[in-house]
Order: structure tokens, then C-alpha cells, then sequence
DNA sequence: TGTACATCAGTGAACGCGCGTTCACTGATGTAC
DNA sequence: TGTACATCAGTGAACGCGCGTTCACTGATGTAC
């Protein structure tokens, strides 16, 4: 039967939500369309009145997976307010171990689509590319806003602890179930780079 | 028809190569059994006298990936030779270049598989899991061989390190065919971070 | 060393299954009068 | 404001397709005598 303009709306919502999430938790690959909607509360059949195609759908999901919020990035004190250098380093190294936490590590489908989509997102074509490009330099400009030091070389900066990042959550994931220890282990190493606790 | 044993041995070892190239160019979920004995050069039936499952192909390939070698890893000089601090600081940055290099970015196949493969790792269930871990713990094993510095502290600056790298890889894959200049921006970033010109 | 025969690596058709996508249909919505 | 009806979001069966896996079969290998 048909809905209402404004609860067709919130469907269409409902998916690209349900898929953003999904994807991050299994793959661009590990889940089907039936999965996706069933978990958006429709059946499949009605997917493609909103999306030209499951791939226009994954692209969809993964450009909304890039407004994730790590908690303390967005909002709060306003990063160059005068005399506040302790409040934004603290402010960084909450970003840092936030990031870097054995919550993140574990729950990939509310986390950063950068560490849970890279290597799906470089296999699958020119526009999931763009879209994940675009996705990556937003959280530079936003991670940049809580890395402290001049504004000379930061975005070079905040590039190198995006990647560090990155690449220490990507590894601790692929380790967890076969070696806690290396896992913690790789975490806690870049923490203590990143955000050493005298500093 | 039947092969004599050693043609059997080499046919094998074949099916191990080629999936463990396939699966860093393509993902675990990227290619078929189909594939990966075609480009062995057998047919698909014949695959299960050897593996008793494709997951358990998809494990021993891993494994297999992991004894890839970068360029200027194993070999040449001997790391700890007296006085020989100049040339290991030159094999150290000779190292990471070749790490961040556009070739390794564009050649998966052949290249890190901690890189390639992080992510499906993470999804494949704990067996696959614990061959990925064996893997990094081998990698950090080498890796720190060619970091330079005193012993203390060497394990977690050869982590931090191998972490960058991964993750400036994996974005920059992620990246490369929807927006060049960013990826050569982070490839470029993290050697000017970890390999600077004059050092 | 020769011969007969059991073994088994490899072949290719076939299997059930889940995938992305299509489509006839339903019936509440929202518009035209 | 009421009524008639076209629209179209959502349903669920069906499609072709490729997947991992199985299996009867082939025929060279390698062993037993």
C-alpha cells in the first residue's frame, strides 16, 4: 500500500541509516539488500522506488556513515579560545582515546567509516572512491580543529594522526579474535604515541 | 587423469600463490574458487583434493601473503654492523618509501597484506583472525630490524610506525581513483613525517 | 625388469543457495472537480 | 467541504546468475607381484 510523502521519507531514512551501519559492521560485501531493508523494517522489493541500485544505495550509506561524531570532536569549547591550550590539548587526547578504544575497536558499525570501509571503498570503482575522498578530507578539516599547534604544517599533522589512527584501529580489529594481547597491545601503543598521559 | 606427486605438489603450491595474490588484489569476498584455480591453471573441482574448504584455502593463502617482502627488508647489511649507522638509517627510509610508494598503492596483489587484507580479516571469524595476527606479529618482527634506534622502546616505535603506514595505504587506496591529489597528498605526508629528506 | 591393477589428482556437469533486480499487484494517499 | 479517482510506496513471488561444494568419471601414476 502506499504512505505518506513524509513516512516515505522517513523510510528512505530508515535504509540508508540501516545500511550505513550495516556496511561498516560487514562489508560492502557481507550484506544483501533483503538484510538491509528487513532491518529498516520493509521488505526488498520496495528499495529500488528510492535507490537506482544497490551500489547508488552503498555510496548513499557510506557518504552518511562520514558524518559520524567521535564524541568529544564537534561541539564543546571552541578550539582557539583564549588562554585555553591545557582545555584543547585535554580535548585531543580524549579525541585520541576515544578513537582508539576497545568500544571503537568493537563496534565498527557506529565507528569511523574510514578504518571500516578503506579497503571495500578502494575495490569498488571511480564514484564509491569520490565519495569516500570526500568523506576522508571532511574528517581531516575536522580532526584538524582539536589537533593543537600552529596553524603551519597541521593539516600535515593531523593527516599523519588521522593515518596513525587509522591504521593502529584497522590492525587492532584484524587481531582481536586471534591475539587480544597484540590487539591491546597495538592500542595502547599509539595511544601512549598520540596522547602520552605526562603531556 | 591422475599427476605424478611432485606435479601435484607444484599444482597446489600454485592454487596457494594465486589465491594469495587474488585475495590482496580483490578481497576474501572478491573472488571465487572458479577464479583462483583458473588462474592456476586447473579447474575448480579439483580444488577440494587439496583444501578442505575455501576458508581454509583463504587461511593458508594469508598466511602465505604474509611472507611477502619489501624491497629493502631482509638481506643486504646486517642492521647492528659497527659504525654502520649512516646505511641503516638509509635502509630504514629506503624502506618506508618503498612502502608508501604508488606501486605498492597500486599493487595490492603483490604487496603488505596487513594492508590488503585488514579489514576482510576482521570479519572472517577467529581462525582467520589468529593467521592475521601470526602475520602482524611476523611483520613487526622485521619490520624491526630496519628501525633504527636503541633497543628499549624499539617494539612500540616499529608498532607506531607500521601503523602509520597501514593506514596511510589503506586511505590512500581508498582514495586514488576518485581524488589523486589527496592520495599522493597522504603518501607524500607521511614520508616527508617518518623519512624526511634531510636526516 | 615386466606386467597387472589399485590409487587418486584432476575434470566438468550438477546441486542447492542467496544474491540483485524485476514486476504484477495492493490499497492508502492526495489531488481534481 | 465531499466525492471520485489517479498515483505510487510498499509487498512478495519470481527471474537469471554466480557462488561453494559434490560426485561420477577419466586415465596417468606408482605399487605389488
Amino acid at each position: 500500500m502506499k504512505v505518506s510523502k513524509a513516512q516515505a521519507a522517513e523510510n528512505r531514512e530508515g535504509i540508508v541509516e540501516a545500511a550505513a551501519r550495516l556496511y561498516r559492521q560487514k562489508g560492502l560485501d557481507g550484506v544483501g539488500v533483503a538484510e538491509i531493508t528487513r532491518d529498516a523494517g520493509l521488505t526488498h522489493g520496495g528499495l529500488y522506488r528510492h535507490f537506482e541500485s544497490k551500489d547508488a544505495l552503498a555510496r548513499e550509506a557510506c557518504l552518511r556513515a562520514f558524518e559520524w561524531t567521535i564524541v568529544p570532536l564537534d561541539g564543546l569549547a571552541p578550539p582557539d579560545a583564549d588562554g585555553a591550550e591545557e582545555a584543547s590539548t585535554a580535548r585531543f587526547q580524549a579525541m585520541v582515546r576515544s578513537y582508539l578504544s576497545a568500544g571503537h575497536r568493537d563496534h565498527p558499525g557506529e565507528g569511523c567509516p574510514a578504518a571500516a570501509l578503506a579497503t571495500d571503498a578502494a575495490r569498488a570503482g571511480p564514484e564509491m572512491s569520490e565519495v569516500f575522498a570526500q568523506g576522508v578530507e571532511r574528517n581531516i578539516q575536522r580532526f584538524m580543529r582539536v589537533v593543537p599547534g600552529e596553524a603551519a604544517g597541521k593539516r600535515s599533522e593531523t593527516i599523519a594522526i588521522l593515518s596513525s589512527m587509522v591504521g593502529a584501529l584497522v590492525l587492532a580489529r584484524a587481531t582481536a579474535a586471534g591475539n587480544s594481547m597484540l590487539s591491546e597491545e597495538i592500542l595502547a601503543t599509539l595511544i601512549a604515541q598520540l596522547a602520552p598521559d605526562g603531556a
